[in-house]
DNA sequence: CCAGGATGGATAGTCACAGTATCCATTATG
DNA sequence: CATAATGGATACTGTGACTATCCATCCTGG
């Protein structure tokens, strides 16, 4: 198909089609002279995956581009995946010497108790020690009192995903499946929890909490 | 403390300060003459909070200021909530009309499932319906299979969550904590989700997977 | 008690990001 | 072959989050 069928299958206008193509998002169409191109359904799926990305996913342009390269690039399953984590947690905010030996060491106690590679070198790591010395800098360290429970609750998270994974059966989309099951994998079990959380109070306290 | 003592102390720049000032996220000083005033630790602890939600939370600064506006106000804790969960789950994007039935169908099912008082009209459930239309979208429908185990998992969660809430101490600043424990919450779980998922992943490819 | 630096408040400027829009030299196509 | 569409380059817009400048007070050390 051409370039305004392209924009009509999709529903993006051609100017936003041009631009992921600038940017490399869009792989170029096949060539058909020196100056014309034809698109196909592999276009109009990317760029399905590229809104799903940048709106339900909330990664930025650029992000986007990293995590497609590494799909295009056939790298190891492992290896896309520690791009896209890397780009969903946050970098390491300057946290002081103090508060960070502090999240290790609770990272490594807790990695030792469920059989976690820790390591500062992990995708999630810099992100997840961000998390943990914000909510103590906050002054809320109740709400890391139960972390174990959430560390055996993720084990069994994980264990689903994998499962998900494993039940796949085209191996050629089984990397998309694994970048799609991260991104919104975690939006999804967000809102499940949030629903969850919404029965449990009202459980709790039938009258609302005030 | 004046305003240069406040930036020194919270670490960030007087212009910024001044910014969060215009914008109703900062509380103006106590006034000590018509147009001079004075601040305390309440501020330097504003601050923290703001740059947490912005920063590790990803909510906009007009977002930050209606979530603080509500704990403000002291409106009730769901109250709050909702206002918190509405700016983290983003809106709904337009969906067809037969994905959007079939969403809400499986939503509805899954709520009875799980005693969870389900309607659209829930914070969360824009967000859900768009998350689980675009995975339906890209193809990768079999990452919907477990749902049920992701719900489940979802009601343990929750409990957890509400046991923290409940072994807060201070009424006073439970409201915060579930702000916190909202936004921070996610990010963290979704860290600690990463580690399980390379320890199952490791657990069973030993040699990666490719 | 007064010179010089800080402050509050208003306004304007900057920068990155994510598109949009315009041109134009070809290419297709009726 | 006249009209419309395309690829590619370049320029423009709009939003969000600051950042800088001004200036009329204020305060404070000498």
């Amino acid at each position: 198909m051409r370039m305004a069928e392209l924009s009509a299958e999709s529903g993006m206008p051609v100017a936003t089609i041009k631009y992921y193509l600038r940017e490399g998002l869009l792989h170029p169409g096949e060539r058909t002279s020196p100056n014309q191109a034809r698109y196909g359904d592999d276009h109009v799926q990317r760029l399905k995956l590229i809104r799903a990305l940048l709106d339900v996913g909330g990664l930025s342009v650029a992000t986007v581009g990293g995590v497609l390269a590494a799909i295009d690039a056939r790298e190891p399953t492992n290896e896309v995946l520690g791009v896209t984590q890397r780009a969903l947690v946050g970098g390491a905010s300057d946290v002081d010497e103090e508060a960070r030996a502090w999240a290790l060491d609770l990272l490594h106690k807790l990695a030792a108790a469920h059989g976690w590679k820790f390591g500062p070198e992990h995708p999630a790591a810099p992100g997840l020690i961000t998390t943990l010395c914000t909510i103590r800098a906050l002054g809320h360290p109740a709400l890391l009192d139960r972390i174990e429970d959430y560390a055996t609750l993720a084990d069994r998270i994980a264990e689903v995903d994998l499962d998900t994974l494993a039940a796949h059966p085209s191996l050629d989309r089984i990397v998309e499946a694994a970048v799609v099951g991260t991104v919104l994998g975690d939006r999804l079990f967000a809102g499940l929890r949030r629903f969850a959380q919404a029965a449990e109070s009202g459980r709790r306290y039938p009258g609302g909490l005030g």
